[in-house]
DNA sequence: TGACAAATGCAACCGTGTTGCAATATCATA
DNA sequence: TATGATATTGCAACACGGTTGCATTTGTCA
């Protein structure tokens, strides 16, 4: 983990950008966490917790540039929130508690949602990517 | 169409609500349109279009009380926007143009996705739906 | 150390959706 | 048909997630 976000870092040094004391304490956020996907607002107060006050602006925007460089990405787990988690480059998938709005990632194995696509009548669009969201309750709600 | 609109106009009066002229032009506008899902600004504009201005708390309520009673159900397209569509009382997907925000409802013929569930670590969750969205370019966009 | 550009904070804004409350319209009943 | 109870509507103000313009600060490299 201690190379991966060395890598990260060392990644965004040679394209010219700069490692600030926010970028470096969001790529701790993301490095060091569980596999859970967070909103902007969860990483503002993470990042609080560390003593360390950023602006909401601020964290929007390290969240579409880290996404853009494809060191996390997006989750859209169903409800209109967006979430970011670390880009582990595996295909999955996401469930969210309708209650407290806690999401985990689950994996399929043997997704075959793909193959199915052949066989449907996609109303002439291009696909280009899917979402499969669970909901339910979560161990502490249900 | 007629005789539907009919019978969803009878329940909504036997069970105590009105039949005002927003509510059933509202009614006409789902029934007599195409498939596809509206959201609460289409729904706005789409009233314009007939002439008759509504505010929008009016037109949020009532497909909030249209989606209770059962008459329309809420899409959820993938973008953090609610859609809603007359309820078909038939399982099925959505695709989302990534560039205009168009929506079609696709149908997976033999969707497995709820028997594979079975085999998928769910994290303790008690699963009661899902969400397949599927992301793209329409016809005119492609 | 200094200059230049990247990153940040601030304030104001946007779109979607919600809430409280007063005014209005519907409809059963007289 | 007139009336009253209450379902519905409009308005204004708000909540929330997210974005934008611009001035200020900070990181980096020569
Ligand atoms: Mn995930
Ligand atoms: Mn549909
Ligand atoms: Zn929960
Ligand atoms: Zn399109």
């Amino acid at each position: 983990m201690i190379q991966q976000i060395l890598a990260a870092q060392a990644t965004l040094k040679d394209n010219g950008f700069r490692l600030t004391k926010i970028r470096k304490l969001i790529l701790e956020v993301f490095f060091s966490n569980t596999t859970v996907p967070i909103s902007a607002t969860e990483l503002k107060s993470q990042l609080f917790a560390l003593d360390t006050k950023v602006n909401k602006t601020t964290v929007y925007r390290e969240l579409e540039f880290l996404s853009a460089q494809g060191i996390i990405v997006e989750v859209n787990a169903g409800d209109g929130k967006k979430r970011y988690e670390l880009n582990c480059y595996c295909h999955h998938h996401h469930v969210l508690c309708l209650r407290c709005s806690a999401v985990e990632c689950v994996t399929i194995d043997n997704c075959t949602l793909e193959e199915q696509l052949n066989s449907v009548d996609l109303k002439n669009f291009k696909i280009t990517g899917h979402a499969l969201n669970f909901f339910g309750l979560c161990a502490q709600c249900r």
